[in-house]
DNA sequence: GCGAGTGTGTTCGCTATCGAACATACAGTG
DNA sequence: CACTGTATGTTCGATAGCGAACACACTCGC
């Protein structure tokens, strides 16, 4: 038994009409995504675009002086690599692994030679326009909202990309997504934890009231959701 | 004599391919845009894509409790209202004059139409690269950069989509467009006249020393204005 | 069962920015 | 010319997050 995932894992592969479908499928690639890798560097050119299944990866810009800031996720909803088919072929900024599992690739020629087929092309398109939504979300919250609130809008993202209700993930990577101080996040999860909306231990974080989370953080998450709810297709529970 | 501006001021305008242009002259409207003029709010259906010519809009999130932010800036380089052809309709942000001045605009359904012709699709699509880009680092900067340094950035920005070296501006709007006190953008703002800098009075400002602002603002500008200048068709200085 | 490495908790002084309140000063109106 | 509104300047205490340093504690490999 091999750890393959069921392309249709990703919505966007999912949603694909069958004679399209068809067509991708033979050039899809399954690649194994553990954490910490780098998908592409900030300003190379795409090779492929990559389509997750089971894994998370975090698009974060790396400053001068090597601090990082998240400036987007994406998951099984979407997308990686965008920038290929609006035509820039590279973007100044680094995606990496930030949950480890599955996703598949498509050539940066192929997915070139699908864009130029008008059917799909809305699909990848309404896709951009919910992550740009998330990407001035970003930049709204990191100017006007708290550690704990960003603290839990970023956990209520990962969580949506994700089956169950476990991150691997530690305090300190969570910083690094956040642009923020290590002790920062163990302060604001300290918080959480006391509240029993989380619980965590070296690394791993269990999320037990999903509810007061979201009750918890400021209105961008909510924000992002909806669109995202509005622009991509529905999924049906697998 | 009128004061229309000539639709070719707009630098993705400018860039269409002549049949393209032939195309879509007489669907271009000329619009007067005086300052604090809302060409769409918060999740309303857009009607019109606009094409600036002479003025600036800023695009803005719109928080709960009435508080806002900038979250890009699009002048005679770029369209407001990318969400059109992205295939959404509408998107959670209010775009605003910031700049009095002209632009031209084309209603949705013609720019719908428009979009499903392949070969003015990919100029578009780059600029919406470029737009991506900046509120990628409208986000990093929130986070890391200082107000002072945010300040120069914006100057920067508002300065490369006007011609000459006059911003007609306050400090209460300028506060209003980066998320923060009216006071902290007073101080920041006396701190630019000493250095001589800038100089301004009552709601104009006048940039004295460009190379020194560049200077002293955080890379978010070069990365910003270096993705523009790669992205876009170069402009030919009319 | 020891040690090294990793993950988390705690503290302290520092700084940027906030929130609020108030002062000044210029510009257009009548 | 006086009045009014708008634009800018100044101050004060409060606070969130920073930077640095250090303590503890769990886990894995030997």
């Amino acid at each position: 038994m091999h750890s393959f995932s069921d392309p249709r894992l990703n919505q966007l592969l999912a949603a694909l009409p069958e004679p399209d479908w068809q067509r991708w499928l033979p050039q899809l690639e399954c690649v194994d995504m553990p954490l910490g890798q780098v998908l592409y560097e900030s300003g190379s050119t795409l090779s492929h675009v990559y389509f997750p299944t089971t894994c998370i990866v975090s698009l974060l810009y790396v400053m001068e002086n090597g601090a990082s800031a998240e400036i987007a996720v994406v998951g099984n909803e979407g997308i990686v690599g965008v920038s290929l088919f609006m035509g820039g072929e590279s973007t100044p900024s680094r995606a990496v692994v930030q949950s480890a599992g599955h996703g598949y690739r498509l050539s940066s020629e192929a997915i070139k030679a699908e864009f130029n087929r008008a059917p799909v092309l809305h699909l990848l398109l309404r896709y951009t326009q919910a992550l740009i939504t998330q990407m001035a979300q970003t930049a709204v919250c990191n100017r006007h909202h708290s550690l704990d609130q960003q603290l839990c809008r970023w956990l209520l993202l990962s969580l949506d990309r994700l089956q169950g209700s476990e991150l691997v993930m530690t305090q300190e990577l969570i910083a690094n997504m956040l642009g923020v101080r290590r002790e920062g996040v163990t302060e604001a999860a300290l918080k959480l934890q006391e509240a029993a909306l989380i619980r965590y231990a070296r690394g791993r974080i269990f999320v037990l009231d999903r509810k007061r989370l979201e009750e918890r953080t400021c209105e961008c998450y909510a924000v992002v959701k909806k669109e995202y709810d509005r622009l991509l297709p529905k999924v049906v529970s697998s």
